[in-house]
DNA sequence: TCAAACTCGGACATGATGAATCCGAGTTAA
DNA sequence: TTAACTCGGATTCATCATGTCCGAGTTTGA
């Protein structure tokens, strides 16, 4: 979301200072997001990272997938085929009626990830605060670079931020 | 689901037997099952475990919601009022966009599961294997009860069940 | 042309959550 | 009265997510 707003390359290190976690970790997780091709990167020395779409194009699904993967929350572990009353294994090519369940549910939860796309959380949160959030995001993008060698450091995130 | 055929209490240890699974860690979950009051619990000899109320009323979301919490599976860590964009925390008092896209979903799937009740799931069985296989279930409930002293022993389950 | 600095990328420790287990308290049936 | 059988909570272990590190590659500026 925060990319967004911004009009060129942002370095992870960047992104992580505007949220006050840690650095190396935030990379971890743009880089499913660049294997998933929801982020381009751009190496060199005014590197990091764009959208590869317009934000209307990126789904609150396709970031989730991108980081947790796409297969669905719920294995079956085929428990049917198990135990003395074990059913035969030809007769077990299709999902079994609780799997076929929780899928049904994991289906209904995508569908509704896939109703909202990164320009509309946008719109959100400027309607939440009434304000621009995302311009003056914007500006700290693009402003506070500090003169070489002086670095604005971020304080220490918190302990115990668990994230998901 | 196995409940529902059986007339009488049926022990953790036979239902783990069934499924071919370890029969201490199915206590814990049952004992789950009857904190949330699905289940009722009865002591003694010829004890074990039976319904509370009729499968018809008992929903998917009802059994998942006993074991894995009722929490919303999404949690929000606020990095919101953190960094040096924080947000006021007197602006913070509802929930944030993304939270709301989550909790949005996760309401999804739990409509989902409520849709489906273990006596569905039953009737979903029977029709899948053209067979009374509930009905064959409480005949062996009722029945292998092997003469004091020689108990039938299930095969050792396979490591690595990763269930949920 | 070259070198230096900055970027991402994958491989490596650590902590917390879930999986699996054990033994004790309580109850029932004989 | 006794004895056996049941559930219940406290405990241990494995796995996954969290958090971190250093190397490969690229761009920019001199």
């Amino acid at each position: 979301m925060v990319l967004t707003a911004a009009t060129e390359p942002v370095p992870a290190a960047r992104l992580a200072e505007l949220h006050g976690v840690s650095a190396t970790y935030l990379a971890k997780h743009l880089q499913a997001l660049s294997r998933a091709e929801l982020v381009h990167s751009v190496q060199g020395k005014s590197g990091g990272y764009v959208l590869t779409r317009p934000p209307e194009e990126i789904t609150a699904l396709d970031v989730v997938e991108a980081v947790e993967g796409p297969q669905p929350t719920f294995v079956c572990t085929e428990i049917r085929q198990r135990g003395p009353m074990a059913a035969p294994p030809e007769a077990c090519t299709a999902p079994c009626a609780i799997t076929r369940t929780m899928i049904a549910a994991d289906r209904a939860w995508r569908a509704a990830l896939r109703e909202v796309s990164i320009a509309d959380l946008g719109r959100s949160v400027a309607q939440d605060y009434e304000s621009d959030a995302l311009g003056e995001i914007a500006n700290w993008l693009a402003g506070s670079v500090a003169p070489a060698g002086v670095r604005t450091q971020s304080p220490i995130a918190a302990p115990g931020n668990r994230g998901h």
